[in-house]
DNA sequence: CCATAACCTGACCATCCGGTCAACAAAAAT
DNA sequence: ATTTTTGTTGACCGGATGGTCAGGTTATGG
């Protein structure tokens, strides 16, 4: 056996898991509570540390909930990257909706804090929306366009077709209480959110003409 | 002209006026701040009225609240009257997206409320859910699964089809920052709120199988 | 006109919350 | 080994918040 069975920390590793253990509980009580809603005294209970620890490492619980919301819009963007790169419009929204059902999934905490962030106005994240949000959409509106001028879409409004995409996806994460209760109170199997994910895929891919209607 | 230019208030009068003023404040700034951020104070200044004035209509903020996403939730239900008695699934459904476009372009505070008590776990109207909203919901399936049945809808989930329209309609009122910041910053206009409720229509009838896909 | 009930509100209070700080512990640097 | 830097935490503070209340005003019923 090797000496360092309780080895200490080194001052990195420290950080990191603290930072790590604050920022997930903050996700849970922020989603659970909303900003006024949660205190820095359950987020610290939460993550089983004292309040003052949390203040160590984020000054304000503003500065706590910036980082909480722009780790979630990192995880949003990256589910793009299945638009990128596709042969086509099936390919390429078929995965797009796989990829953000697996988020709503994933991350029903983080979908209920964006959520919440947007629907208060934006307050934190009003810079990332006008910048890199609207620079991703344009793009992808340019995409889905294209592929309409190929024939290979009916001609849809690209930019409904993303809020679609966004309001149907991101419903069972936030609404996921809902839709629990009216799943006689249980959490959807999985065989529950494989057929969700495949009734999204095939109304809208029908509805936008890329599939054939039989 | 009359005698009563400054006629006394009638009682039954006064508190209906208040009742309705301060209600209104209070979806306002509930809908703007969530239930923790928003404090009585601010809601009575919204009102234009005390706050000890608030809490002689109201005893709680929790009571107030209460009254607020309940009467909601009649606005919702009273949506579903476009959902019966349509002779098909283009006119009902169809109806039902242009009645549910409307609220949330008319009560987007509402909208905001309910899905914030909702993303919460539905802390005071879970009741609601399990009960009003349960047998709503298992009755337009009915409704539904009979149209497929009779093969004027694709064999698709009805219940993910509901999800689909409470998710698309209501993204517009939940989302309408995030929609106005994407839209140059302005709200939308009559025309786009109209190729909005189009588009919406168009995709989804096409995707259950209701239009032809041309 | 009087009495009663309903309505109104400034001032007040107990509690809670975000944030601070001083004193201490542990690791890293010297 | 000693110093310095980084991490830890109980105790505390000022301000804000939900709620109360006593004393006033206004309508209504008799």
């Amino acid at each position: 056996m090797t000496a360092d069975q309780t080895r200490p920390m080194r001052r990195a590793e420290i950080r990191r898991e603290n930072e790590k253990l604050i920022l997930l509980a903050a996700e849970k009580v922020f989603a659970e509570a909303g900003y006024g809603g949660a205190t820095m005294q359950i987020i610290a209970d939460v993550a089983g540390l004292p309040k003052a620890n949390l203040h160590y490492y984020f000054a304000t619980k503003e500065e706590l909930y910036r980082r909480v919301v722009q780790d979630i819009f990192e995880i949003w963007l990256h589910a793009a990257d299945s638009f990128d790169a596709a042969p086509g419009p099936v390919e390429g929204i078929g995965a797009y909706i796989t990829a953000k059902m697996e988020i709503s999934r994933r991350h029903p905490y983080g979908s209920k804090v964006w959520a919440s962030e947007v629907m208060h106005g934006a307050p934190v994240i009003q810079d990332y929306l006008e910048t890199t949000l609207r620079d991703w959409t344009e793009g992808r509106i340019a995409v889905i366009q294209r592929w309409i001028n190929a024939g290979q879409l009916a001609p849809i409004d690209p930019r409904h077709l993303l809020y679609m995409l966004w309001a149907t996806t991101q419903h069972y994460a936030d609404f996921g209480h809902q839709i629990e209760t009216l799943n006689k109170g249980k959490p959807l199997t999985d065989a529950q959110w494989k057929a969700a994910t495949e009734s999204v895929k095939t109304i809208i891919l029908r509805g936008i003409g890329a599939l054939q209607s039989p």
